[in-house]
This record gives C-alpha cells, structure tokens and sequence, in this order.
DNA sequence: TCTGAAACGTTACCAGA
DNA sequence: TCTGGTAACGTTTCAGA
C-alpha cells in the first residue's frame, strides 16, 4: 500500500517521461534496467500504476472549448448511471458524483462554442437530468499529472 | 492543424498504452513501424503529442479525497499569479480561470480530509484570495483521456 | 521502403541482506 | 525470502542508403 522513496522516484520519472527506457529510469534511481522493470511491474499489479497514456493537447487539435457541467438530477440518480449516460459522449472526459447542491460533475472538451452548446442541450435533455450549470475555462494555467509526492 | 485519420487511430492506441511499439502501433493502423514514428514526430513537433506519462491511481496510494475548489479573489488577479501560487501546491494538479461567479478553479488531491482542510486553509490565506467554496467528489465516475475522435 | 548496427525489453539465474 | 545485479537473447529503434 505504501511507495517506497525509490518507487516515487520512479513515478516521478514516468510522470515526465512515460516512455522512458528502464535503464533511463535506473540512471536517475541508482538501479540496474531489469530492477525498474520489477518494481514497475509490481506497481501496474498493486493498481498504482493505472497504465501508460499520451498527453494530448486539446487545444492543437482545434478543441479549445473546455467546460465543467454541474448536472442537478431530478430523481435520486445512480452513479452508475450517470456513468453509462456519460460514456456515450465522447466529449465528457471526467464525470464524478459531488457534494453541495449539484449531484455530478462532469469535465467537457469541445471543438467550439457551438459544438459545446449542442452537447450540452443533448445532456440536458438527459432523462435524469433536471438541469445544469457550466462553468467555462477561460484559460488553462496548470495541468499535469497526479504526482505521489 | 488537422489530423488525418491514421494520425487519430494512433493516438488512440497510444492512449491505451502510451509504451506500445512503432510496431504494434504500425499493426493496428496498417503501417510500418518506422513510418508510425514518422508520425509520432510530427504530432510531437507540432504539439498535438504533449507528452507520455503514468497513469497514476491516486486511491491506490492513499489520497483519496478529491475536490474541485473555486477561488473567488478580492481584487483583479492576473492567471500568472493564480498559476505562481497554485503551483506550489503539489496537491494542486489543475488550475483555470472560469467564467461565472467565482475566478478561478483548482482541481485538488489530498490524501484525507485533514489533509485536504490543510491544504484549503493554506490556500484561503493566500492574499489575493478572497473566499473559496468547495466541491468534494463522492465518486470518480469516469477518468479519461481527451480523445481526438 | 529496406537494412544493419545499436539500444532496449525480457527472462533466467545468481548473490547478498 | 526479498531485492537487486549480471548475462544472454530476441525484439525494437533508428539512421543511412
């Protein structure tokens, strides 16, 4: 359950760098290439470790719109649910239930502000969905990855 | 600006398994494996490719708590001192000026809620923090990467 | 696109705490 | 027994033709 000094290192290298090499990973922690292959492998087993992803940049590709949907439910809705519907959207990267007065929250990326208006009426239109409110991001300042610490 | 269609296919593997080979990459999208890193390099140079990293389960180490927290600001804070500040809060991993009522909002983890009372506490008394208001997630739905579709 | 050398991933086996 | 090192081998990367 608990990282050693040695598998934050680690982490934290693969958090700059998700492909690097074993043996770039061992230079930086003082251990041979198959050593950080162990100890990876032992984190992907305990769950620590998720998997390995590409950094996309949303706004490279022409999705500059980003937004936060509070989503009321007019009937005490399921996370599972809520889950199943939000799936269906490609733009909804993130959904999570909440405390406070909304129920859900999900994280939006859409093209534009048209794109991001048209899902936007089709979640509202959601059975379960009562109503909603957007918060915009104006700009982006940090992003980056959870780190172990 | 535009991505062809094999551009998305292999970002989509790689948002699966951001270490895949150029050659099992070049198999699932029909391409050899050094005319896949071609293409990875561009994407790279033109910044639609970020970066790699580890996927990191932050409930796996023991930070369970997350929350979304709004920062309302006293009087016309630029996002470069939102940023300046924010970032030196490792439990900050997010941060965006928004539209709406509040100014700004921090993605946070922490690894309980006293721990996350702490971190709140430090950042309130940040001085061109007016108020903040909270959000606690419940539940993590859905956790995905930005796809290009 | 092809090819060959260098680098890398992976497994097996061994040593020390 | 647990953790790490070394060696060996097949695969991948990558540059040059």
């Amino acid at each position: 359950m608990t990282l050693d000094d040695i598998d934050s290192r680690i982490i934290r290298v693969l958090t700059t760098d998700g492909r690097a090499s074993y043996g770039t990973i061992g230079a930086e922690v003082n251990l041979s290439a198959p050593a950080v292959k162990r100890r990876v492998d032992r984190l992907r087993a305990r769950g620590v470790i998720a998997g390995f992803t590409v950094r996309v940049d949303p706004g490279a590709t022409g999705w500059d719109t980003e937004a936060y949907v509070e989503l009321f439910c007019n009937r005490r809705t399921s996370g599972e649910e809520i889950l199943r519907r939000a799936q269906t959207y490609p733009e909804v990267v993130e959904a999570f239930t909440v405390t406070g007065d909304a129920d859900a929250l999900l994280h939006v990326f859409a093209s534009d502000m048209h794109h991001f208006e048209r899902v936007l009426s089709e979640i509202s239109a959601e059975p379960f969905v009562a109503r909603t409110r957007s918060v915009l991001v104006l700009s982006p300042l940090l992003r980056r990855e959870f780190l172990t610490m």
